[in-house]
RNA sequence: GCGCCUGUAGCUCAGCUGGAUAGAGCGCCGGACUUCGAAUCCGUAGGUCGCAGGUUCGAAUCCUGCCAGGCGCGCCA
């Protein structure tokens, strides 16, 4: 049984396709009225038909629903033209009741779809230098991440988590000296902590650590060795926290991509041969330059300097075909705003290595602007004066943590405050939804107290689901499955939460106005079929972002 | 100087890619618990959609120019 939506969505294409047979490019848009006046659903394809037709959209529209009265669809109960020419739908209630036996039989899969096609995606997210614990700004691409792989995966998209770990170069020098520094200090040694070097308390800790375990033995060593193995400490204690961390947030990564890896494979030479046999790359004051500015780069980028290392940018584009040869249909990296300088040569990277720069998709998230009582809150990881991932989630939990995240573009800044997001959590959008969910199961439970069971088999009497309000709600279960799509297609988690809003809120409002548990045996049992479905419905929108759906708080 | 992002109610943000009277939450004010959970509901107030032009039947949305905030612009990573 196809869904209302589809099918209007249907009986438009032919409609259109029926008036003018020229190919028109055009594919009607069904959308919901703002008021309840405009009927249940309504297009504006009359209007954008005038342009192409010549014709007045009234006309048009008078057309189109001519050929849609010839059709009579039962679940049609008038349509109608209205203001320049938008064409309203009211629906007969009982025909849109067809959703509820599907969205109870379909269970925790309805909301699924099979868009994706089986398509491969990869989604590359986090990916923070092992060089300290991820800070809030890491929590924000963290959630956006995993909602859109949990997205992409429920609309048949094989996905795979990956977080690439620089764990080679300066910046991992730089912590085995800030380590080995600190650890002279320990032995009582006066050093002097250079100002590019880690300042954060952790970076002691560490140090500590290594002298609990070896004493002084390498105050003995050579310098250079000494670092390294505190590099290598450090490295992996930091890592393993980073993993922790994460997991704690619910998420979880299929690969761990290691930067190094590319150095030793080869890997990043071969791909500058590659690219210099294709001609992209050329000699320049003693480095090597590739030719970005041939695929709409601003300018070339050094990818060898003239002291004969590579830079961080090689490693990249070697990355970027380790991941192509992986045979992606679709890469989506997630970096943070700062890196938006890094999209036009990233792009220009995977076409010059044979492929289409679309795609790669790079969703950029804003930097987290974090405040406690609207005072900024320091962040920087070289001082080492930042608030944790970790110290966040303690603070306000990790569905209010993500709830927030998700609930926001992610290319608008975000404010954050500690103080509103604690004080406030009372009144959390995300309590407001789990709520409902909580309440929904405590109905339930009373229900069947009462003996009143909930039978999956068997379908009540659902033309009883007569009120504004039920059909209100019946309607938007039913456009769940557009919102995950749509919320995939535009790779946008934050439709999801908006969604769930409304949902929520037009359930309360019907809750608090007539009773599911009533002496009305029939009139009951349709109704918790309707509330079991809402129950389902925030289940999966809430396992979509990564948010628990309790059933007491 | 150049580039990217943002500018919508007092605050935090949506606005389905050009459609009908621009919407939520928080906050303010006023109501609703002897009845399935009041972390809820119902109602009031609050707007020159940064500014100015342009495109057309129609603009918060598209194009141009300004203004403001954030972030980038290295043979650093």
């Amino acid at each position: 049984m196809a869904l209302i939506r589809n099918q209007i969505q249907e009986l438009l294409n032919d409609a259109v396709k029926c008036i003018d047979s020229t190919n028109l490019d055009i594919t009607p848009e069904v959308e919901i009225p703002a008021v309840k006046e405009h009927g249940h659903y309504a297009t504006a394809v009359a209007m954008a038909l005038t342009k192409k037709l010549r014709k007045n959209p009234r006309l048009i529209a008078e057309s189109i629903v001519n050929y849609i009265e010839k059709q009579s669809p039962d679940y049609l109960q008038k349509v109608e033209i209205a203001g320049p020419g938008f064409i309203n739908f009211f629906i007969k209630s009982e025909a849109f009741s067809t959703v509820l036996p599907e969205i109870i039989s379909k269970g925790s899969l309805y909301g699924t779809s099979e868009i994706g096609g089986g398509q491969y995606i990869q989604v590359e997210f986090v990916s923070a230098n092992p060089t300290g614990p991820l800070h809030i700004g890491h929590g924000r691409g963290a959630a956006v991440g995993d909602a859109l792989a949990r997205i992409l995966e429920a609309c048949g998209y094989r996905v795979q988590r990956e977080y690439y770990i620089n764990d080679t170069g300066k910046q991992m020098e730089i912590l085995g000296s800030s380590v080995y520094l600190r650890y002279l200090e320990i032995n009582g040694e006066k050093v002097t902590f250079p100002d590019d070097h880690y300042k954060g308390d952790y970076i002691v800790d560490l140090a500590k650590e290594i002298f609990d375990e070896k004493g002084d033995e390498l105050k003995k060593l050579p310098a250079g060795e000494a670092i390294s193995y505190c590099y290598e400490y450090a490295y992996k204690r930091i890592l393993d926290g980073i993993k922790e961390d994460l997991s704690q947030f619910r998420v979880e990564f299929d690969r761990w991509f290691s930067e190094k890896s590319l150095h030793r494979s080869g890997e990043i030479k071969k791909t500058i041969e590659f690219l210099k046999d294709n001609g992209y790359i050329y000699e320049s004051e003693g480095a090597l330059w590739f030719k970005s500015t041939a695929f709409g780069d601003e300018k070339d980028r050094v990818v060898v300097r003239s002291n004969g290392a590579t830079t961080y940018f090689a490693a990249d584009i070697a990355y970027h075909w380790n991941k192509l040869k992986r045979g992606f249909d679709t890469i989506i990296d997630i970096w943070g705003a700062d890196h938006h300088g890094y999209v036009a040569r990233m792009k220009a990277a995977v076409e010059a290595l044979g492929s289409s720069r679309d795609k790669l998709h790079v969703i950029l998230v804003q930097l987290v602007n974090l405040l406690r009582g609207g005072r900024p809150v320091a962040m920087s990881t070289r001082a080492g004066e930042f608030v944790t991932l970790r110290e966040v989630i303690d603070e306000v939990g990790v569905d209010a943590c993500r709830y927030i995240f998700l609930t926001r573009r992610s290319d608008s800044h975000l404010d954050f405050d500690l103080e509103v997001a604690k004080e406030q959590s009372s009144n959390n959008p995300v309590y407001y939804v789990q709520y409902a969910h909580a309440r929904l199961c405590s109905v339930f439970e009373v229900a069947s107290e009462k003996g009143l069971g909930f039978d999956k088999g068997k379908t009540p009497n659902l033309s009883l689901l007569t009120q504004d309000k039920e059909i209100k709600i019946i309607q938007l279960l039913g456009e769940f499955p557009y919102v995950v799509e749509s919320s995939a297609t535009h790779l946008e988690p934050h439709r999801i939460p908006y969604y769930l809003h409304d949902l929520v809120s037009e359930f309360h409002s019907y809750y608090n106005h007539h009773r599911i548990i009533s002496d009305d045996q029939d009139l009951t049992a349709a109704r918790l079929y309707l509330a079991e479905a809402v129950r389902i419905v925030l289940r999966n929108a809430l396992n979509l972002l990564g948010v628990s759906a309790p059933e007491k708080m």
